[in-house]
DNA sequence: GTCTATATATCGATAGAC
DNA sequence: GTCTATCGATATATAGAC
């Protein structure tokens, strides 16, 4: 998985072949934007965990101090990053939804956009959901991402009328098990292969539909739900 | 949360305290235990992606040659702690399930223990779920897995008796759905502080039983679950 | 805005003595 | 089984020239 899908856009500029020595990518006057795509690529190759800022100058042939005239350091760079990929997401996912108005229906192609995204796009996803970025120091992380909080709002509330802790209880739940068949999808457990993704998508929508079918049970109260003995 | 907690138990040994500069550990003849104990301490302090070799040989006060005496390379330890993490989740897992017998409630049960250990055992839930080792080269992580893997199994068929495929199928979203909620919660989003893993365990088992009695949803077919318009 | 050069660090892993 | 010593890579980040 994850081939080379050669910078997304962000790069261009075909240019003469005459390079230094190894550099075979150029920039005009957008390293910034051409540092993101690299990123990106990067992620996907070899894991966030070994993403660095030299190897990017590197690919992208400049100098390694170039990318500090745009980044302050490796994080503002993954921040960066980070909101590529919630716009990404953002575009992919909402022109989904809106094809259905049936709340359960939205809910359903959300959790199967989800894990299509994931799938099609694991370095973005990875950066969004595995890196720890400060969330205080990049405000515009909280930004890009609330176009997707604010469709899934509509989405949980339209569905159980009334009931607010219901509506943020399956709003969670429904988040957090598209997030857990994605990132089995990502660990192989699906197996590999296209028809992995369909699996795990198909999968992830009918198990949405089955929280929401099912969730009259948010409401249960907690005691019966399970015991604690010993929460130490 | 996890801090400094002095070596786990895996430590031991007094000796009089002329130690050769900055080494406040010792060992006997157990550094192998000694270092997964300082690994999970260290990983539960920087992370996964922030843990050395040598900063473990340093907190315990050996060389940094040491061990690998003991470990081929730095994934064989990272694969060691692995082991240690699934026999330590299978140790606070299974016997919770056991106080029930119903199987949706034994379900329950799991969910809930499932958020409050990752709450618990930050570093081994960063670890098992992080880290992406090989799993060929380690077999032995498999097979310290499979104790859950098949308690999980035990419940699920026999609540979808005969649908083998529902089986699978709700196996897989209880066990996404609790992950997700473990991730949402290490990740803050359900604020800090021990009420926040009451709450996140809570809500995990009772997206558990949402998906049990909402579960007949999973024999769906796929085509009207979520149009899939331009899969690309 | 980019480059050269460099300071500073830390790390993984090995060889060989004890 | 552990230590000393060390090689070789690689990283982040800065200073100053152009």
């Amino acid at each position: 998985m994850t081939e080379a899908q050669g910078a997304p856009s962000l790069n261009a500029m075909p240019r003469s072949g005459t390079s230094p020595a190894q550099g075979r990518r150029y920039h005009h006057g957008d390293l910034r934007a051409a540092l993101v795509g690299t990123a990106v690529e990067l992620i996907g190759e070899r894991g966030v965990r070994n993403f660095s800022m030299a190897e990017a100058s590197r690919r992208l042939g400049v100098a390694v101090s170039a990318p500090y005239a745009h980044f302050a350091d490796r994080d503002a760079l993954l921040a960066a990053v980070t909101v590529h990929a919630f716009e990404t997401f953002a575009g992919e996912l909402l022109p989904r939804m809106d094809a259905h108005q049936d709340p359960a229906a939205r809910l359903a192609a959300m959790a199967h956009g989800y894990i299509r995204f994931a799938a099609s796009h694991p370095a973005l996803f990875e950066v969004v959901y595995q890196v720890g970025l400060d969330k205080g120091r990049f405000p515009e992380i909280a930004a890009a991402e609330q176009p997707i909080n604010d469709a899934f709002a509509a989405c949980v509330t339209a569905l159980s009328d009334g009931h607010q802790t219901e509506a943020d209880d399956l709003a969670t739940a429904v988040e957090a098990t598209a997030k857990g068949h994605a990132m089995f999808l990502l660990d192989g457990d699906f197996g590999p292969g296209p028809a992995a993704v369909d699996e795990a998508a198909d999968r992830a929508a009918r198990a949405t539909l089955a929280l929401i079918e099912g969730r009259q049970a948010l409401r249960r109260s907690v005691p019966e739900v399970a015991a604690r003995p010993d929460p130490a």
